[in-house]
DNA sequence: CGTGGCCGTGAAGGAATCTTGACGTGGCGC
DNA sequence: GCGCCACGTCAAGATTCCTTCACGGCCACG
């Protein structure tokens, strides 16, 4: 078991999910904001959630709240309802009266609960503490899926498959295959690192941003393992492996997809 | 017993048969029927729905709705699961084997509501109590949408099969047939997984979604509770289940249906 | 109340995949 | 040219991930 979260204080602005969106077509995961005074249950959410492929922000006060919300894009928040100093319920409803943000309740008492959700429209869904995370994870996962319908417009869907040089990576299926039609066989992390290349064609991406794109967890890993999933990739794409052509090293700096993609959706 | 004071009286006109409902995209809202003892939260919904263009009408009794149902069209039905001397589900079946008005129970627990989804066919989804407003909308919008034809296309009815690979999955029936024409024994999971995957064939789907598509809300379970059931579904439908063919492991991602899926609706 | 089916959990085992360290090699600045 | 440094390559471990089995709770049925 690792505990790697724990110390783990990133500033809001490191978390902006604003570069990841634009630069990588790659599903953004969605951003999950907790607003709770005990460390301990910040710790555990921030450990926990993005296991679960929830990009996850913690902070203990309602004014923090306001500032990270302000400061980047939300998806849902969790408001614990007895903060210390102010109520958890009315920063709901301030967050409401402007926004249109799904919010869950954390709450100590079923009953308490009972007469939060009854005639309020403050929040979506509640949570009785002490919660699993598994619940608290599905519930997340359900009220997003509710409320974002995902609209229907073609220029925001995610992609469906990318093509280059005869090749097509398909997403939904998580797929190669080469020009000849036949399906190349990719592992999880060559799959991840090539559609990261595909999403930012023509663009130097570092190792640092390919690490995170590939690998799901373990943000603490030697840059150079990319290197060995570089080369591996390169065996399987690359008409001759030892001139590359498509993945195209840029020294000192990082790595060049360097043929047109075009998107399919 | 409480008579129809609360039944929402509207003039006739604006009750029109079915004709008006089916015939016209005209904007008729959707009718909703209540049943539930709980006068407050009768009051509660023919408050609240209305606001979001849903005609309401509560009653509190399985024979009142019975009465409603024979007056006026409904088009979608909710009904508390435990009625002081009734069973909301029986309620359900009788409506069920006559009618096919779209069912959501109302429930106390979930896992009350989880089982009773699993073994009967009686209701279409189910919403436990306390609810928010918003996401009984949310549902019950969610519910029409599914089950009402919409005038547009065919392309949004409800599938009333699914064929593959000579098989045949029968969702009304819940009876999956081999290419033999041999009826193959399907548990309750095996059954949801199967059409889970069904739904979306040549994509892979991560442990998380199929959770989410097999149980219509059951939190709090183990991810890895799905790879048992992939087991024991690959065991029933697999040539050789070691070497599985139809549903494909896609390591660190999920699973993928691979088979092409025709719909019969 | 017993019995049986269904389903979730834990653990064991094994396979696939990643990481790491070592070493080779080629580019680039001086 | 020379040497340093960054990258390429390789082949062990290390680790994660999946499969499978077995057990036990739970509910339905009798």
């Amino acid at each position: 078991m690792m505990f790697p979260t724990e110390m783990k204080q990133r500033p809001p602005s490191a978390d902006t999910p604003a570069k990841a969106a634009t630069e990588a077509a790659t599903q953004v995961p969605p951003h999950v904001l907790a607003v709770d005074d005990d460390p301990e249950l910040r710790n555990l959410l921030r450990e926990f959630l993005p296991k679960h492929d929830l990009r996850t922000t913690t902070v203990a006060t309602g004014a923090e709240m306001l500032r990270v919300l302000e400061q980047e894009p939300v998806d849902i928040l969790l408001i614990d309802l007895r903060l210390p100093h102010e109520d958890g319920l009315a920063l709901a409803r301030k967050v409401r009266d402007t926004s249109a943000i799904p919010i869950i309740i954390l709450t100590g008492k079923t009953d308490e609960a009972d007469r939060v959700m009854g005639l309020e429209l403050a929040a979506d869904d509640y949570v009785t503490k002490p919660f699993s995370p598994r619940e608290l994870v599905a519930r997340v996962r359900a009220l997003l899926r509710r409320t974002q319908p995902d609209a229907g417009g073609s220029s925001t869907a995610a992609p469906r498959a990318y093509r280059f040089a005869g090749w097509e990576l398909n997403l939904r299926r998580r797929r190669l295959t080469n020009p000849s039609g036949d399906a190349v066989e990719l592992t999880n992390s060559e799959f991840n690192l090539l559609s990261a290349f595909l999403a930012a064609p023509q663009r130097v991406l570092t190792r640092d941003q390919l690490l995170e794109r590939s690998r799901l967890h373990s943000l603490e890993v030697y840059d150079r393992a990319i290197d060995v999933t570089i080369l591996r990739l390169r065996r399987k794409i690359e008409p001759d492996y030892t001139d590359p052509q498509l993945i195209v090293t840029e020294r000192g700096a990082g790595y060049v997809f360097t043929q047109p993609v075009s998107v399919l959706r």
